[in-house]
DNA sequence: AGGCTCATGTAACCGGTTACATGATTAT
DNA sequence: ATAATCATGTAACCGGTTACATGAGCCT
């Protein structure tokens, strides 16, 4: 459901074809919404169906045909319902496999759990480095709707940016906590 | 395929029906794993296929009859290896329909991106409420190990509670903003 | 010659959700 | 009476993933 309105967002900008959309979720949702080519132009057969995108095929010489699909008035209608009906109770729900694998490590020795942490850390730093990489989202705008609208994306930047840097934190106290317990541990041995 | 570890790692605890595991997930996991009913028992029957688990039936004249559920030595082996894979990638990656309207939220009045996360904001206090209203996981421990397993459980918690509380602040720092250039575009006018 | 970018798809599968069905006992 | 708890499932569906297929042009 949410990648067909993650599509029906990013035609709302502008028309595009199936492969420009792979490519704008990879360079700015990426970081939470992660989208197969495959699952893009499934979505984008649906959408067409439903009313709320159409396609034309643009023929080209140097390279491969493409379809360029725009947003129509009732997708974007559908679009901004989406929008307008908020955050659903999803928003503080989520799924973390790897939590899950935390609950469970007391099933194995306290070192390989802080090893399994160490991990987490660092996976999280590298994360870390490769959004500094890329910062330049901000630089100028021109009118107020056009800083609104980067504002926004930025927003979810920065939830990206404080979410990491607290797991990196969070690991740091669990690791510290492990590591102070298999002390004690090989003492009583 | 977590579910089924999820089952795996609770009966490696001791035997328990459906009915249990249902209990256990909403009592502990849900925050970050929530298990329909018709899911546990849907796996529950493809862990006894595979061998993993073995289901005896208790009949009860005062209640319902019941399937009591216990690992078994190859599920116990594929649990405990499952743990000691570590955290995968899918760690650092997490999937959020709420952050992907944020990102699109530039396409709607800021006053109603605010509301959005005024709401988002305010679910995510009674979150909290929640979460401190059970806080007594931790009160005294026997030996190392007990105290090493809840030590365990008790960093999802910890989790849970610094994501839920970045997520307040962050909530905040969006709708100041927001709300600032709510100004600056009523003063343009 | 070899790999990258552009470009679009199909088929099988799988994990999970929603809706529905049943029915006894126990507590209010 | 009625609601809650105990207890187990089936069927349809859906969103998403993995693997696979194709093929031309461009850059090194």
């Amino acid at each position: 459901m949410s990648l067909s309105f993650g599509i029906l967002g990013f035609l709302n900008y502008g028309p595009m074809s199936g492969y420009d959309l792979v490519k704008s979720f990879e360079s700015s949702l990426q970081f939470f919404w992660h989208a197969q080519s495959s699952h893009v132009y499934l979505e984008l057969k649906k959408l067409e169906k439903k009313g709320y995108i159409s396609g034309e095929t643009i023929i080209q010489s140097d390279r491969p045909n493409k379809r360029i699909f725009s947003i129509t008035k009732t997708g974007k209608e559908a679009f901004l319902n989406w929008l307008a009906e908020g955050a659903g109770d999803e928003a503080t729900q989520f799924k973390s496999a790897f939590l899950m694998k935390v609950f469970f490590s007391g099933n194995m020795p306290p070192a390989q759990s802080a090893d399994m942490l160490r991990q987490f850390k660092e996976d999280c730093e590298n994360y870390l480095k490769k959004m500094d990489a890329a910062p330049e989202t901000i630089e100028h705008y021109g009118s107020n709707k056009e800083m609104y609208q980067i504002m926004c994306w930025q927003f979810t930047v920065e939830f990206g940016y404080c979410f990491i840097k607290s797991c990196i934190e969070w690991a740091e106290r669990c690791i510290q906590k492990l590591e102070s317990i298999d002390e004690q541990t090989a003492k009583e041995d």
